[in-house]
DNA sequence: TCTGGCAATTGTGTATACATCGAGTTCCCA
DNA sequence: TGGGAACTCGATGTATACACAATTGCCAGA
């Protein structure tokens, strides 16, 4: 593999993972000391990581991993329920019903996973990563599919900061098929209402489970 | 200002403006050769390209500049649909209705520039263009304006191509006035309906504007 | 004449040297 | 002692050399 994707993808990975927190400044020297490579890659790696979001210029010259706090994350939900809504709403009209049915049942049977520890979650995930691939798909808008992809990455980030419970996720699943039933059943608006519902309530769960995290961290709530 | 600065905007231009027509391929030594710079922020700027979706990666090693065909422009408005009306009915929610107030005045006069030659054309887009700042500005989300960006980028590519009649301009302002209303009454169904309405009809124009200018070039239609 | 393989050429990927700009610090002068 | 200016240090910006891979064209053999 090119040394400018390897250091874009260890880069990327320890910026969702929080390895490198929000903040921590991306010098070229440094990083590529670090990984092993030139500043030639490295350059290119942090230029992509720009363009993703992931890292920000904080003035001309120093660039630093975005911030991720909840000003960020409301921000972030209002980009998917535009981007995702859409996303259903098209996928409801263009879907292959076949493709979705098979999605479904993986789909039904997802909960039962959430008892059987990190496998179980690990499968749960890819349940779920499958169905995002199967709306893009169905969408067929490459242009509506980068962005879509851009805001998983995102969301990502954010799923790995908020540790979500497992009555959540079962709460999540069942979201989900309501909105797979809505794509197969090719009724447009259910499908975005549907998205909607879901978006809304992920992002209150997101948000209380931050709180509680910096509520941990610093118990008077100053910082 | 930086070499890879100005050969993005160089090369960005040329593309926009259709010097660089769809399929061209760009290679890192002929465009450093041609803009007189290295192939170092050549680089760089086409990493920016491809991006941004103006260019697109044919193979491992060929880049060219991105299709613009029916299917693409239907792709751009199915995605301006879902961020332009999530941001003008986000704005509609944020706004200081002052600084609309002022735009209002400025759209208000826009029908009358399109009497006023090239000047005036420059001035309308002017107008709107505005209009489009200030959206982005009331709504305050950074993740929303950087989609809206990379839209802008290839709604400026589209209105390039298709170039507008002046009766559809004149609509379009009027489409423009109700949305600007629309945030200044806080009405925020009615803003992101406005907005759907405006890129239907606008979509509408550009798909017919594009087939008449590919009738004159083909009139057999087989290209 | 056609096909397959080899070689040459061309373009990208990476490393590195050099140029340039900015920031921070220190020293000098008021 | 405080402020300003210059210098130094370090980081980024650019150019270029080299390595490598792919594609294309040519030649030989069937």
């Amino acid at each position: 593999m090119r040394a400018s994707e390897r250091a874009y993808r260890a880069l990327r990975e320890e910026i969702l993972d929080g390895v490198l927190a929000p903040g921590t400044a991306l010098a070229e020297v440094e990083q590529a000391n670090r990984l092993g490579v030139s500043r030639t890659p490295v350059r290119e790696a942090l230029a992509r990581l720009e363009a993703d979001g992931l890292a920000t210029a904080a003035s001309a010259r120093v660039l630093q991993v975005s911030a991720l706090d909840a000003a960020s994350i409301v921000s972030l939900y209002e980009v998917r329920e535009a981007l995702e809504g859409q996303a259903s709403r098209l996928a409801a009209r263009r879907r292959d019903p076949a493709r979705f049915a098979e999605l479904r049942r993986r789909l039904a049977e997802a909960p039962e996973l959430l008892d059987e520890g990190d496998d179980g979650l690990r499968a749960y995930y890819d349940v779920v990563d499958a169905l995002d691939d199967e709306i893009e798909a169905a969408v067929a808008n490459p242009m509506l599919a980068a962005a879509l992809q851009s805001a998983r990455l995102h969301s990502a980030r954010v799923r790995r900061l908020a540790r979500q419970h497992p009555e959540r996720l079962r709460a999540a699943a069942s979201e989900h098929l309501l909105i797979v039933d809505a794509i197969i059943a090719g009724d447009t608006d259910l499908a975005a209402h549907a998205t909607h519902v879901h978006l809304h309530l992920s992002l209150r769960h997101a948000l209380a489970s931050i709180e509680e995290r910096s509520a941990l961290v610093s118990p008077t709530g100053t910082a």
